[in-house]
RNA sequence: GCCGGAGUGGCGGAACGGCAUACGCGAUCGACUCAAAAUCGAUUGCCCUUAGGGGCAUGUGGGUUCGACUCCCACCUCCGGCACCA
């Protein structure tokens, strides 16, 4: 009697799977196209090849996969593909640092990551593998980029961008976390360049509605997304320089304070600044400000303790209202990328702005009375933010405010001087990287022509051989003269090529599409295939991309709907975050080398006990700590179950029926069947795999108290190994390798080809309904009139 | 400051408003061993009691209910996200 050996089953079962491609599924008008099947499309979020597989991969295809599996016994047809993001960053600075070319060692990351899968078992339709890196990938990133630039989507512009000096290349907003690079950390710089934007913005507001599309997302995530869009209304108001003839437009939440407006301000990078102090006596002090500002860290600057600083400019602006001069400032609270770049000041109900007051001397006027039980922040009360009925406002005064607010924006828009409008945070996605690890942007620059897109026909452009990668403020690209140079398509004369290449978030937001038809030469997709398994029902990863990606890719997905060739609004109508796992309480990281390397414990358990056990640290959305002691309880466990059937295997046993009389017997079926239903309900509940697991390990608990005096009766015997089965089949999604194996030699045949077993109400009922103990009179009658 | 989420044994964590603490880990004792490992069995929320038994426990304080970890109100603590966004 051998002991569980995983390493056998295990290899036994993946290269039955290889051979028989037992995973893969086929497209419309593809022969085995199953047209009467439900779809289901289950992806977990790719992954970065970067060196090895690490825990969190481990946890996310373990869940991923055991969401695929219970899918398919519940009837659908399941495709469930895998694909490397492999562009990016990473493979670039270890190029820089060893020199080994970054294909050379994502491709053997690759290598890696798909060996290991492999040897997990992830039930994986791998016809339909993709890299991002490769030119038949991207080339259909450039097929994208072009769609969008055609529509004006993509767009080519001067903005002040935020500049990473230690990567040297630009970063997306996203990407900028406390004034700091998100990947190195390094303050970042504020520059100004020529820049190519996707104009995510033109679709806040669907972004914003379309979460109602969505089945289950977490809501912190589309808290976390609409915070980051950040919608604000509100009304935009023009303030008048009358000595300069010019219009300042402001975006304000608050038109009720109009007639609180004190002062004006500008932010340092306002276009209009140059031309309001040239000449002026201001204009050395301002200057002088401004470039101080632009020096400053985003982080200083951001920083809400730090005393207010600006400069008057000299000049002011009249307040459409009622005509009042106000005078300009400029200052640094007020931020370009927000709004018009300026605003009015209204002290007496605004925090900054009465701080700034305060710091000037500038007059504080109050225009919304407080409650009566307002407790005075300072001696007087202000700043306000509160609501109440107005007061030195005019025509408006002893209204309360929030009535006041749409009586005044509909009084300017009477004349031009204002109308009400919608502000928001999001800014266009900046997608220029200088950097060399990237799809080259598909674009020729020619001195008559100007930008010229390269022509479908003419894609991939591809991403040439370099012996530099460093940057040096310009993409490494630009020293390969022989590639840069080219001619015009338009025109036939010399040009030369864009040399940024995209921010590889642009890689990933369609890669779920190209999976549906990943070997399409002649298309990024064929429609048919986009129509039959998109959305994506089932969406898994860490929730460290519930901005970024997730909201790149929804943004594609409306584009690419407007273009006529995707007819879904939202790619992913679930979503699922699954948590991180730590080691003594902490992130794992190389330096702190407190990592957990999975094909270790691989090899050391099995894949089952592996994937069994990340699931079974506790709720999958929620993060763990990694304990070794946990890993040889789920392998205890699986050893359990294969013992039991070794020994159940070597009885008689009679038919299930006949077994079924006896006390202790009967207990046990009705055990299995609870087992079943809690596996059940715990699946649809959320996935909570820990308990599932947990009602798997009961039933073989039960088993062998069972078990031992019985099994020598036929009897006994069958409803031990009826057990044993159904703790098999029950535990597949999750050590899919035992799972078959015992169901095999137990039942015989497939166990994935069962459908999902079903308890029997009448044995469930037996455990259930006898937890009425202590009943008093009212819920005796509620059962009895129920009976 | 704003927005989310969570508070249950030594630990991870279970509980359609109905036996709180399932399952796992750890710990203690025992069986098998020359011994160890593995395996198997027993015990394991806290306090009191020789025992039988009793008392107290789901962050804190109230409320609804025959009955509350669960629902309602207030508060405390921790974690995560956003933050000079006008």
């Amino acid at each position: 009697m051998a002991g569980y050996d995983p390493k056998t089953i295990e290899e036994k079962w993946q290269r039955l799977w290889a051979e028989e491609k037992t995973w893969e599924v086929a497209n419309p008008g593809q022969p085995g196209y199953a047209a009467d099947k439900p779809k289901s499309y289950v992806l977990e979020m790719l992954p970065y090849p970067s060196g090895e597989p690490h825990v969190g991969h481990l946890k996310c295809y373990a869940v991923g996969d055991a969401i695929a599996h219970f899918r398919r016994r519940h009837g659908f047809e399941v495709i469930h593909p895998m694909g490397y993001d492999s562009f990016g960053l990473p493979a670039e600075n270890n190029a820089i640092k060893t020199g080994e070319p970054p294909r050379e060692a994502t491709e053997r990351s690759i290598a890696s990551f798909h060996r290991q899968f492999r040897e997990w078992g992830i039930s994986i339709d791998w016809s339909r593998e993709l890299a991002t890196h490769t030119p038949e990938y991207y080339r259909w990133t450039q097929w994208i980029f072009l769609r969008l630039f055609e529509q004006g989507l993509a767009y080519r512009e001067e903005a002040p961008v935020q500049w990473c000096p230690k990567d040297a290349t630009v970063l997306a907003n996203e990407q900028v976390v406390d004034g700091r690079c998100e990947r190195c950390g390094t303050e970042v710089e504020q520059r100004r360049l020529e820049q190519w934007f996707f104009k995510i913005t033109e679709y806040a507001e669907r972004l914003l509605a379309d979460f109602d599309l969505l089945e289950s997302w977490p809501e912190h995530v589309v808290t976390m997304q609409r915070n980051w869009i950040g919608r604000s209304e509100g009304a935009e108001v023009s303030f008048r320089c009358e000595e300069l003839d010019l219009d300042f437009p402001v975006f304000t939440t608050r038109p009720d304070t109009l007639f609180g407006a004190t002062f004006f301000v500008l932010a340092p990078e306002h276009p209009q600044l140059e031309r309001l102090i040239a000449g002026t006596p201001a204009e050395v002090e301002v200057r002088e400000y401004v470039n101080r500002v632009a020096r400053e860290s985003v982080e200083d600057r951001g920083d809400e303790e730090r005393p207010k600083t600006g400069v008057p400019l000299g000049r002011s602006v009249v307040n459409p209202v009622n005509g009042e001069r106000i005078p300009m400032f400029v200052a640094d609270y007020v931020l370009m990328e927000y709004g018009t770049g300026a605003i009015m000041a209204v002290p007496a109900h605004d925090a900054r702005d009465y701080e700034f007051a305060r710091a000037f001397d500038l007059p504080v006027k109050r225009v919304i009375e407080g409650a009566d039980d307002d407790t005075a922040r300072d001696d007087d009360g202000l700043p306000y933010p509160g609501d109440g009925p107005m007061t030195a406002s005019g025509r408006f005064d002893g209204k309360h405010n929030r009535e006041a607010y749409a009586e005044i924006v509909a009084w300017l828009a009477e004349d031009g001087r204002g109308e009400a409008a919608v502000n928001y945070r999001l800014r266009d996605w900046l997608v220029s990287r200088q950097r060399y690890w990237g799809a080259p942007i598909p674009v020729v620059y020619c001195d008559a022509c100007g930008i010229v897109p390269v022509p479908a026909e003419q894609l991939p452009v591809e991403l040439p051989e370099v012996d530099d990668y460093a940057p040096q403020g310009r993409s490494p690209l630009a020293a390969a003269e022989d590639w840069v140079a080219t001619e015009c398509p338009r025109c036939g004369a010399a040009a030369r090529r864009e040399t940024d290449t995209m921010d590889t978030f642009v890689d990933s937001s369609w890669y779920f599409i190209r999976y549906l038809d990943s070997q399409n030469a002649g298309a990024a997709w064929d429609p048919a295939a986009a129509d039959s398994w998109l959305p994506v029902d089932q969406y898994i990863g860490g929730v460290e991309h519930a901005i970024l990606h997730l909201m790149y890719a929804r943004f594609f997905t409306k584009a690419l709907a407007d273009l006529g060739t995707l007819s879904v609004q939202e790619p992913f109508s679930n979503l699922f975050t699954q948590g991180m796992i730590t080691r003594d309480g902490a992130k794992m990281s190389k330096s702190k080398g407190n990592t957990v390397s999975p094909a270790e414990y691989v090899e050391r358990y099995g894949a089952d006990t592996a994937r069994t056990y990340v699931c079974f640290m506790g709720p999958p959305e929620r993060g763990g700590d990694w304990s070794d002691e946990g890993v040889e309880g789920v392998n205890r466990f699986l050893s359990r179950l294969w013992r039991l059937c070794e020994e159940v295997g070597e009885r008689e046993t009679a038919e299930l029926d006949q077994a079924a009389s006896e006390g202790e017997v009967r207990e046990l079926l009705a055990k299995a069947h609870w087992a079943i239903d809690k596996v059940t309900r715990d699946f649809e509940r959320g996935f909570q795999f820990n308990t599932a697991i947990s009602a798997a390990m009961e039933l073989v608990n039960e088993a062998y108290r069972v078990k031992d005096g019985l099994l020598a009766d036929p009897g006994a015997a069958a409803a031990v190994r009826f057990a044993a089965a159904t703790a098999a089949s029950l535990i597949f999604p999750f050590a899919p390798h035992l799972g078959a194996e015992i169901w095999e030699r137990l039942e015989g045949g497939r166990v994935w080809e069962q459908p999902w077993p079903v308890a029997d109400p009448e044995l469930l009922a037996r455990d259930t309904v006898t937890l009425v103990v202590q009943v008093n009179g009212k819920l005796r009658d509620r059962i009895e009139a129920a009976a």
